[in-house]
RNA sequence: GGACUGCUAGCUCAGCUGGUUCAGAGCGCUGCUUUGACAGAGCAGAGGUCACUGGUUCGAACCCAGUGCAGUCCA
């Protein structure tokens, strides 16, 4: 079979893909090996998958593919995430646009909707996760409000809140206005923002005075409940006892002091708004102030607000501002550079908010998981980035606001009576029977109603690792047992807070074991400007475009080459680009190899016999340092360096070099054991990158030799890598040197390719007397002859002499050739050595050098010394002939 | 305001405990090369005061202090 010019992914990446997942390659039960355990991060069920997720999955399918090449027992759970308020966004966005009103709808009505949706986008995402070739076990698919996952997470719960870990109370919260829910402190984004500060001036009751207060949020006036200044600060001290009058609404409000007031902000005086600031509320508490909530959740005015009741804020704020100007009270305005929160996910002003709300109480929880991380039982990479970060978060985290008035997620399992008595239960059935235990019975005609709020999603998200294995409704099962703790995860730094450091809390809740050992950072995806990808920006590319561009694998190693662990990544193309061609490379190595099958013959020589053919000494050396550095690489998680190893390796080494140096000449025929030998090189290379680029790899390795059904490379076993012979190596760096050094001098004098040196003279101490050696020489260089009269000018042609590793060498060619620009390259080199040569007498002659370092690094520098003598002698030895 | 990380070639990054001719790689760039795997290629080449300033040391890209710039997290 002819193969095509250029590979061409399309036709054979769904092809493998079915393969190994008919075949099962990627389904694990629990047997006798060690398991390797992954469980994706579950994407939101909002969309389709982005570069993020791409780098993410990628990274997770080279590991667990190289764990399931190397014993173990593979297992990657796929899945996906309810998203809660971020899908609940996207409905009722999509809803709008159909006309209907998520409010018209019943909450049955709605997750009819929403299942729909997660129905059509779960399965987008799970299209894109097979394209890109992960290797995940379909049958283990799992989704956040699966039947027992919800009960899992109810469960989970209903123990906490017996534990006292979880309380129902008033809180101020984080509002969000647009989704109206309360979020936890973790949704809320903060941003610079310019703003005006307004200088308000407040009568003072029974006098003519004012005294002027300084706020960003005019609009709150109407709730403020006192004016307040620090004890210590003269100019207020007259006014300990009067009454402040709220312009516009009219309220007589108290004076009041407290030393957290910063006399150096504004005026000193400070307008207190306990329902609408954390630290008015605080301050509220402590002075015993009224609340007056001038908000509803959506944002607008609230009637107790009185003026501009139904607007919105913003609009209100500049009304309350126009009304304040008109009426004297407004003193003057500053430019203000303010921080403000945003929710994460609806992008609206958070406001703050006194609700009563769930909460978990977190300091029980974040003890063992901080423990986890700082005694190494969880090792996070790169650990200098985010250890810290993580230490911090656990030292001071605040309880966790998990409610939400949602209706897309686990339902809260806490029942009320007309009283708002409540219950917390499993089910209505047991609720009533903890009820009546709690209560006594419930009243004639009176049933208990379930709360009517939502969990965070995080709520069900932390609990992932344990219960996708069933751990936790069915605590005891096997599987679990066999997969738990699981062994690398692997996820966006972006939600180190919201998801890691919580399943670390869960597991170690639940398990008192880890979730998992290692935890890969990966860095955020940008695009090659740097900026954050974006549908607005338009930068921010489709996965299954670009794989149908340059295919799955090409796409893989686009995103894996530049991806150093942690760091962002600047998404470019170019990439991508670099990764089809590398397809293509194998491609067209392949088309050479798969030539030479029929060429296959015995030949007269020593050359036949592989273990005297230096090429292939040489690249099975070259293979195995290869092989040992790049399993270094992957277990220390430098997967982009490992990669760009293994490119190298068959790019350079074997393309480039060995494929070179065995290649028969045209329609010559090739030794059997050299193609023997040759056909098990590449068969390793591709088993090597498999992991990396698992279908172009699985493709030549098929059409590299007949296989045997199930001889397939997906599950074809690592062997140990042997050790590789330095003196080999190096002898193999020196021909390369001399390969080059011929090619420079070609290309210096003009001379091509198809016109042969006639002669080339070198020391026989360089390479000994291997005579594959001398022939690769020959053949690369194109030379007839190959002579060992050491620095003996020929007789007849001009022979050109170059200095080479302490020796010279000579090149004689029928042609003539510049003579004046050799010499001088070779003055400017001896001029460079002499200086070196200097500066290493230096050294050598200072006594503190001397007496002060390493005896073996003074003997590397004799040894320098000796070698660039050497070198000189060589090319003064050049220049005299 | 606090903390963390980074600053090395045009771009993206390696450079492990200070010491080999150590200033590197890939991409890009420049030149040359088109019948025998591959122009989606081959070969060769040019490019950097290792952010700055001081210090420690026989010796600093690497250690210490300070400064500047950038990014991230937390108030």
């Amino acid at each position: 079979m002819e193969l095509t010019k250029h590979y061409d992914p399309a036709a054979t990446e769904s092809k493998w893909y079915a393969h190994w997942n008919g075949l099962g390659y990627f389904n694990s039960i629990p047997d006798n090996r060690k398991p390797f355990t992954v469980v994706i991060p579950p994407p939101n069920v909002t969309g389709v998958l982005h570069m993020g997720h791409t780098l993410n999955e990628t990274v997770q399918d080279i590991l667990v593919r190289r764990a399931r090449m190397s014993g173990f027992n593979a297992c990657w759970v796929p899945g996906s995430d309810h998203a809660s308020i971020a899908t609940e966004a996207r409905v009722v966005a999509m809803l709008r646009e159909k006309g209907i009103d998520k409010n018209s709808l019943s909450r049955e009505e709605f997750l009819k909707y929403a299942y729909e949706w997660k129905e059509t986008y779960g399965n987008i995402i799970y299209g894109q996760i097979a394209k890109l070739g992960c290797s995940v076990d379909w049958n283990r698919t799992n989704f956040t409000m699966d039947d027992h996952y919800y009960k899992a997470v109810i469960s989970v719960f209903v123990d906490l809140y017996r534990k006292k870990l979880i309380y129902r109370g008033a809180r101020m919260i984080h509002w969000d206005p647009s989704a109206r829910t309360a979020l936890s402190d973790e949704e809320v984004e903060y941003r610079e923002v310019e703003g005006t500060l307004y200088f308000i001036k407040y009568p003072i009751v029974g006098t003519a005075e004012f005294i002027t207060v300084a706020t960003q949020r005019p609009e709150t006036i109407m709730g403020d409940t006192a004016v307040c200044a620090n004890p210590e600060d003269s100019r207020y001290h007259h006014l300990k006892g009067k009454k402040i009058l709220i312009p516009l609404v009219n309220r007589q409000v108290p004076m009041i002091f407290d030393d957290y007031i910063d006399t150096q902000f504004g005026t000193g005086a400070l307008k207190v708004t306990p329902a609408h600031d954390i630290n008015d509320y605080t301050l509220g508490l402590k002075h015993g102030l009224q609340v007056i909530d001038t908000l509803n959740e959506d944002g607008t005015l609230s009637p107790a607000a009185e003026i501009f009741v139904g607007m919105d804020r913003f609009e209100a704020r500049k009304k309350v501002v126009e009304r304040l100007r008109n009426e004297g009270f407004l003193l003057k305005e500053e430019a203000y550079l303010t921080r403000v929160g945003y929710s994460q996910r609806s992008h609206a002003v958070v406001e703050p908010r006194i609700s009563t709300q769930w909460f978990v109480k977190m300091k029980p929880l974040a003890g063992p998981a901080l423990e986890q991380v700082l005694s190494g039982e969880i090792r996070i990479h790169p650990g200098e980035k985010f250890l810290a970060t993580y230490k911090y978060w656990l030292e001071n985290v605040k309880d966790w606001c998990i409610s939400r008035q949602l209706w897309w997620g686990q339902r809260i399992p806490a029942w009320y009576d007309s009283k708002k008595r409540f219950v917390v239960a499993e089910n209505e059935e047991t609720a009533i029977t903890a009820y009546r235990q709690e209560f006594g019975g419930l009243q004639e005609g009176e049933i208990l109603t379930q709360d009517e709020d939502v969990l965070d999603t995080w709520f069900s998200s932390w609990i992932w690792p344990m219960e996708v294995f069933r751990g936790i409704t069915e605590p005891d099962n096997r599987e679990f047992r066999y997969y738990y703790p699981g062994s690398v995860l692997v996820t966006g730094q972006d939600i180190i807070f919201f998801w890691v450091a919580r399943m670390i809390m869960a597991g170690m809740e639940y398990e008192n074991e880890k979730p998992f050992s290692d935890v890969y950072f990966t860095g955020m995806v940008r695009d090659k400007f740097g900026r954050k990808m974006s549908k607005s920006l338009g930068n921010s590319p489709e996965l299954l475009k670009l794989i149908e561009k340059y295919g799955a694998d090409a796409v893989r190693f686009g995103i894996m080459i530049s991806s150093p662990a942690g760091n962002d990544l600047l998404f470019d193309e170019a990439g991508m680009e670099q990764g089809r061609n590398f397809n293509n490379k194998l491609w067209n190595a392949l088309k050479l190899v798969r030539g030479w099958s029929s060429r296959q013959a015995e030949m007269a020589g020593k050359i036949e016999d592989p273990e005297m053919n230096f090429a292939v000494t040489w690249f099975e050396n070259r293979l195995n340092q290869g092989k040992n550095e790049i399993q270094q690489l992957i277990s220390s998680f430098k997967l982009s360096e490992a990669l760009k190893n293994l490119y190298s390796l068959i790019w350079d080494d074997f393309c480039s070099w060995y494929l070179e140096w065995v290649k028969p000449g045209y329609e010559q025929p090739i030794p059997p054991t050299i193609y023997a030998k040759t056909i098990s090189f590449f068969e390793e290379l591709l088993q090597w990158l498999h992991p990396f680029m698992p279908f172009v790899t699985e493709e030549a390795y098929h059409l590299l030799k007949d296989r045997k059904p199930g001889d397939d490379l997906c599950i074809k076993q690592f062997g140990s890598p042997g050790e590789a012979d330095s003196k080999i190596l190096m002898t193999g760096e020196r021909l390369r040197s001399l390969l080059a050094a011929g090619r420079e001098f070609r290309q210096q004098h003009h001379l091509k390719n198809i016109e042969p040196i006639n002669r080339i003279v070198l020391s026989v101490e360089i390479f000994g007397n291997n005579q594959s050696l001398y022939t690769i020489i020959r053949r690369q260089l194109n030379a007839s002859v190959i002579d060992f009269k050491t620095n003996e000018p020929g007789n007849d042609q001009p022979i050109h002499l170059i200095p080479f590793m302490g020796h010279q060498i000579g090149f004689q060619t029928g042609k003539k050739v510049d003579v004046v620009k050799h010499r001088k390259n070779l003055e400017e080199e001896l001029s460079y050595y002499l200086g070196f040569l200097e500066s290493l007498n230096k050294k050598l002659s200072n006594e503190r050098f001397m007496h002060n370092a390493r005896p073996e690094v003074v003997a590397l520098e004799k040894k320098k010394k000796e070698d660039t003598e050497e070198k000189i002698a060589a090319i003064k030895l050049t220049l005299k002939s």
